[in-house]
DNA sequence: TAAATTTAGGACCTTAAATATCTTGTATGC
DNA sequence: GCATACAAGATATTTAAGGTCCTAAATTTA
């Protein structure tokens, strides 16, 4: 019943980019150091990011990130789906074989109605809203770039 | 992100008993049978729930559980916290320290907020709104009681 | 073009939680 | 007292999360 730790650091690793500005290229090392997120785990979830059209990964040296789309055109929803999957409330798919009907049955509506709204709201929160001041997330200083 | 077995076993059970009747006596192999609930594992579940104060368990031959409250007195939300403990959307507490105020900070409280959300919605669920007809839930005709 | 840097991608490992099951003990009814 | 039915702790089994490791490939730079 939580967001897993892979869609918090992608979250993470897509505000800091966003910060960063759409178009910088910021390495995998800096993001990891200063998100704090395992850098061959941030690997991973770049790589289904990337994958899923939000950043473009550039290998060799001086590699990195970079953010492809606007921030206010990209959600929370889509980069949480990205990596865990659909959300869903409802009960595995076996034990959706007990319900004959999910969607008529007034316990297991319940589920499909409230998964519905969670994916709502999520899809509502924009990343240009999340990455303004007061965020945890800050970035590296330019200047002081290693 | 899913609600567990556990609880889809739990609400089961509750819905059951409901439909039963407050006060009457069903015996755990009936609801296990019935509900498609391993027996053991409804043991366990229904323990909690004694435990919380919503079933009476009465042991011995002719034993079973029985309904305390009143079906409109009680929602989704406590059955599965009950289970599951209290529903959090938010990551782990390891990864709330990143965060210095999750409150504030506005990628964080975003998980706050839905959690809030999800949880007043699974609140406003009372197990006779969704212990009617049309549930998956159907019980064992008294008279072929065995 | 060789070396250094940096990411790619698959294999593998560790831990924790869910999902039970087993066994022994205890309470109740007949 | 014996059968029945639940209690409760110990013990698997399975699955997923969360990482780590290693070799390869791409890119820059000396």
């Amino acid at each position: 019943m939580k967001i897993t730790r892979a869609a918090e650091y992608a979250i993470r690793c897509m505000v800091y980019l966003v910060r960063k500005g759409k178009g910088t290229l910021v390495s995998r090392r800096e993001i990891a150091h200063q998100a704090e997120i395992p850098a061959q785990f941030l690997a991973k979830i770049a790589q289904e990011l990337a994958r899923a059209g939000f950043i473009e990964i550039r290998q060799g040296a001086k590699g990195g990130f970079v953010l492809i789309n606007e921030p206010k055109e990209m959600n929370l929803l889509e980069i949480v789906e990205t990596i865990i999957g659909e959300i869903s409330l409802n009960e595995s798919s076996a034990l959706l074989d007990f319900c004959s009907d999910p969607n008529q049955c007034p316990v297991h509506s319940v589920w499909t109605d409230a998964t519905s709204q969670l994916r709502d709201t999520l899809q509502g929160v924009t990343f240009d809203k999340i990455s303004k001041k007061g965020s945890c997330i800050s970035i590296e200083k330019p200047k002081s770039d290693k």
